[in-house]
DNA sequence: CGGGAGGTTGAAATCACTCAATTAGAGTGG
DNA sequence: CCACTCTAATTGAGTGATTTCAACCTCCCG
């Protein structure tokens, strides 16, 4: 890992797709979900962060940890996952940059699961200190982040349902959706084309199946003329027949608005 | 429904299991989960609610509802829901007196799920601006509930490693274990013998699992002598074997600490 | 041009589901 | 107090979705 402390400002290296500091996208993830005033984004330009370059299959956080500082993931892709007795995995979400996966931390104190980077990644590391800070002046953006967590929530509720009681066609139809919808949100797409680095195993251990299961279904969707997954790239041939599939109804996003593409 | 306004500190009435007031019963539910101040203790204290009966199998709120007062259960049982395409029902959660179930929505605006009674119960309704008020004269209060919210996200991910990956012997075990457990920290349980008004309908789809197979399950787990599970009521008969054989570990509980029984 | 991870395939096994009755229990009204 | 009724629990048999196991292929990367 590569350190690098700093203002949450400072302007992003060469690894950043655009030039964007974390503050920007930071402020851009809150405002798809919610709106901010003048001031609000000072302050959360204000705030202080580390940044940090993570591996891919690197873990970021684990289960019995204390973490003292929140991850704000700038670039890459990363999930939360839990492991049971006989060493099964279950992966409890996906995170796209903007998310912060460990916020829940802040006021949990003590990890419950693991989060781990799936591709390369660039993250900001922010104290819990300049994030409580940041809430005692402005109550209001305390309340966006809640709402974050929350919409977090939201989407446990549905993987729930799919894994609880969708068929597996059903389920990984849901999850691309999801997940082309989400990277929208942050203009990580282009059309209904995103990069997706997970493995089948990855997207199996998500969904409650198994590879091999993921693999036939992945060949019966590909058959339906639904999406194109190739190479780390995912692109929705048919957005009407995907989200029907997928049974996809976007209001547990909870979006302030979607962004045009 | 029978309806009555009035502060949080009014009296409970005769239904009351103990002679404890709403607001008392709030703070024993936060202290469960973290630490008050006299001045926090007061502020709750003041909360306006207006108390509700609300008979069993009633919906509280309904997805694409847009509530406008946060409900905090007093008495009785209820759950999240959601419904798939094909009539399929998952519920999410359970909820036992102490819990406000609907807080979510209070910044998620509109309802992405339902809420329903499973038994008679009685709740106090306090109302949007009641709770955003509060959080301003008291921030930390706020972060408290907030600890909440992410608390029902950490059961969420178990549930969802426990449909994911777990056996129906173990997620049903396990289940009864968090039950246990939560009840015991608002006091609702004798020793590890808890009122659980639960039909095996309700835990199949709490589960993912079908009816039939939740009713050969509970005879295994009754037959390996860990349960007795008659008329609505559970009595953990060998609380450690019942642990091992959910696999539970309650962290994810995050409790402050768990109150003697 | 290996080597390795990830993807694909086939066949057999199994856990859990569906369907369809049957039984038990709690509440109701005569 | 007993039929009646409705819901919940239980049982058996047959089915099916998904898993497991094991092999093989493919592509990327050094």
């Amino acid at each position: 890992m590569e350190h690098g402390a700093g203002a949450l400002s400072c302007k992003g290296t060469s690894l950043m797709s655009k030039s964007e500091t974390p503050a920007e996208l930071l402020i851009r993830k809150l405002e798809s979900i919610g709106e901010l005033s003048g001031s609000q984004r000072d302050a959360l330009g204000r705030l202080e962060a580390a940044r940090v370059s993570v591996a891919p299959h690197t873990d970021i956080v684990r289960e019995g940890d204390r973490p003292t500082s929140v991850t704000l993931l700038l670039e890459g892709f990363c999930c939360r996952y839990q492991l049971v007795a006989d060493g099964k995995r279950q992966i409890t979400s996906f995170h796209i940059p903007g998310d912060l996966p460990d916020l829940p931390f802040l006021f949990l104190s003590v990890a419950d699961h693991n989060v781990c980077s799936l591709a390369p990644s660039q993250v900001a590391m922010i104290p819990h200190k300049a994030m409580l800070g940041l809430f005692r002046e402005q109550p209001d953006v305390a309340h966006l982040f809640w709402r974050g967590t929350l919409i977090d929530g939201a989407i446990f509720r549905e993987w729930m349902v799919g894994i609880g009681r969708r068929s597996a066609f059903t389920r990984v139809s849901h999850l691309f959706c999801e997940l082309i919808v989400r990277m929208q949100a942050v203009a990580l797409s282009s059309e209904y084309s995103v990069e997706l680095p997970l493995t089948q195993t990855d997207i199996a251990d998500a969904l409650g199946l198994s590879t091999v299961h993921v693999n036939r279904t992945l060949q019966e969707i590909r058959g339906a003329g639904l999406i194109e997954l190739r190479r780390g790239r995912l692109v929705a041939l048919d957005w009407e027949g995907l989200c029907e599939a997928g049974e996809f109804e976007q209001t547990y996003l909870h979006r302030q608005r979607t962004e045009a593409v």
